[in-house]
DNA sequence: CACGAGACCTGTTCGC
DNA sequence: TGCGAACAGGTCTCGT
């Protein structure tokens, strides 16, 4: 489920709380139960333990795919990978069996950190930019606007679909508002990013920007087991919609594998021409 | 520089 | 029904 959007909506949630989870902002923490070690990527888990006893929480912000918990001493980054989720939930409540981190905070409430595939790490830091690096633009940063996307985008001879997902160029798009953007703007995937004009880079800008402020404004996509309540998968173009007509032409939708990840795209609508590829 | 394969992980769905 | 293969929202590292 994480992608930008996703990631943007429960940043929010976290903020101002969504049903019976309340927001964590100004809660201290008073402990951490680290339940799978490799999840705390920095530092080692007992300074982990150790450090955050005492810190409130101040700010909440969102970088790309990172949250940021801004504590009163330090950051806490969150990468939730494939199949993270953040819960707030009673310090009584029975730990569910994908926690993996917990903050207690004091006055009763914890923030689970639930991840059944692992993969998701966290940081504790004092300088975020350790970890964030040389992590691109945000998708809405006005200096990609005129030629700046364009000058990026044709800077590299690679194609569409790998170079959107690499967050060393933009940081946001995952594999399904990937697929979703290049359907809007009628681009194949395979489509050589040098050979796109200033229109067809502005064009695609502004897909990329409509489809994640769709997905924010449907809190997100929930997919399977992965809930976070957003519903933008009813809104999906191609999107694991391999065999469905194409809602723009009818065409059935084709799947490939682009760079080891599923792809999914109208053959009719998505030409790749030969001078494009 | 650009791409593909393999790792890291568990759970669900598909195909025979 | 049962069982292995394929697949899943991400990212890193290595080899070519």
């Amino acid at each position: 489920m994480p992608e930008l959007p996703e990631v943007e909506t429960i940043a929010r949630f976290l903020r101002q709380g969504i049903a019976d989870q309340p927001g964590i902002l100004g809660r201290k923490v008073a402990g951490a139960q680290v339940l799978w070690a490799r999840t705390v990527a920095e530092p080692d888990v007992s300074s982990f333990q150790e450090r955050l006893p005492g810190q409130t929480i101040q700010h909440i912000d969102r970088r790309g795919k990172f949250l940021l918990l801004r504590l009163s001493q330090e950051t806490l980054l969150i990468h939730l990978r494939m199949s993270g989720d953040l819960i707030v939930e009673p310090l009584n409540q029975a730990l569910a069996p994908h926690h993996r981190v917990t903050l207690e905070f004091e006055d009763g409430w914890r923030l689970a950190f639930n991840d059944a595939r692992k993969f998701g790490r966290m940081w504790l830091v004092a300088d975020p930019q350790s970890v964030l690096g040389n992590l691109g633009p945000e998708p809405f940063d006005r200096s990609l606007e005129g030629v700046g996307f364009y000058n990026r985008v044709s800077s590299f001879r690679r194609q569409l679909k790998p170079l959107l997902m690499d967050q060393h160029f933009l940081a946001g798009l995952g594999n399904i508002y990937t697929d979703e953007a290049l359907h809007l703007a009628r681009l194949h995937p395979l489509t050589i990013s040098s050979s796109l004009t200033l229109q067809q880079s502005n064009l695609l800008l502004d897909c990329i920007r409509q489809v994640l402020q769709d997905g924010i404004d449907r809190h997100g996509t929930s997919i399977d087991w992965v809930y976070r309540g957003g519903d933008y998968q009813r809104y999906l173009r191609v999107y694991q919609r391999t065999g469905e007509p194409c809602l723009v032409c009818g065409a059935p939708v084709e799947r490939l594998v682009v760079g080891q990840r599923g792809t999914h795209y109208c053959p009719s609508c998505q030409v790749l021409s030969a001078l494009t590829s």
